[in-house]
DNA sequence: TTTAAATTATACTGGATTAGTATACTTATG
DNA sequence: CATAAGTATACTAATCCAGTATAATTTAAA
């Protein structure tokens, strides 16, 4: 049970803008230098988060990158999601007819996994990337 | 961010031999037929369970398998353990070299993700199997 | 002692996902 | 109009996942 390296790579990069502060732009080359990412597969990541207004993408000569909210508006959950999409914990949360037992209603196990899911999204949720700058 | 199949299959064979008792064997075509679980992937799944111990087997005609400990000393977390292996939600957690930062100690991306993965495992180990079976 | 019914060991397979790369295109600035 | 940025699309190698296959081993009972 993992996070794909393109949400750490997400979340080094936002932070990285973050420090910047909202509006201020930087390239892809940079970035990818200062993080140590590969700078395709950063550009492809950024193009997700830009998507959901996330970050803010500029093109052509001295284009770039850079934070579109408030840092304390933006959580790990936020760039988890748009970055690989819904937290799942588990095929049948997400597709009832994957459940082999149907009753979401009856199902003990799906329950307990329902609040692995919640306690999961909750705890990304609590660290904004405000508070990851303040530590 | 997903448990494989496995552990999901595991989860609810698990929790069948519990309602059976400690001790109390049953074979795998039974469980794989009540439980809607592909037989052959039951049994590969099953090795690993005896083989950390939270279950037996039976070999041999009228064997097959029980649970092996009080359904209170066994929880999703020690069968997500027993056929995936250890929660790592990054890989940076694991191993230290993949760390772009190094500085485990400096990566505030490091610390909040260390703080996610110990938030899963505890909720992982609030649910015992005495605990699903009395709800 | 043979037979039947069970698990074990090992290995294979098709498909999906992951991490990363390549190529061609578009846009904006000076 | 040249240059330096991002965009779109697609490719690839490696790995993982879910499930299947085959042969061997063990045990109980007739």
């Amino acid at each position: 049970m993992k996070l794909s390296q393109a949400s750490d790579y997400a979340f080094r990069a936002v932070l990285y803008l973050a420090k910047q502060g909202v509006g201020n732009r930087v390239d892809a080359q940079t970035i990818s230098e200062v993080e140590n990412i590969p700078k395709r597969f950063l550009l492809k990541t950024f193009r997700k988060l830009a998507q959901t207004d996330i970050i803010e993408s500029y093109r052509g000569k001295y284009g770039g990158y850079a934070l579109a909210k408030d840092p304390a508006d933006v959580t790990l959950l936020d760039v988890v999601e748009a970055v690989e999409g819904p937290i799942e914990v588990n095929r049948c949360l997400v597709e009832p007819e994957a459940c082999n037992k149907q009753g979401a209603d009856t199902c003990r196990i799906h329950h307990a996994l329902y609040d692995v899911r919640e306690t999961i999204t909750d705890k990304l949720k609590e660290y904004t990337f405000a508070k990851l700058l303040a530590e």
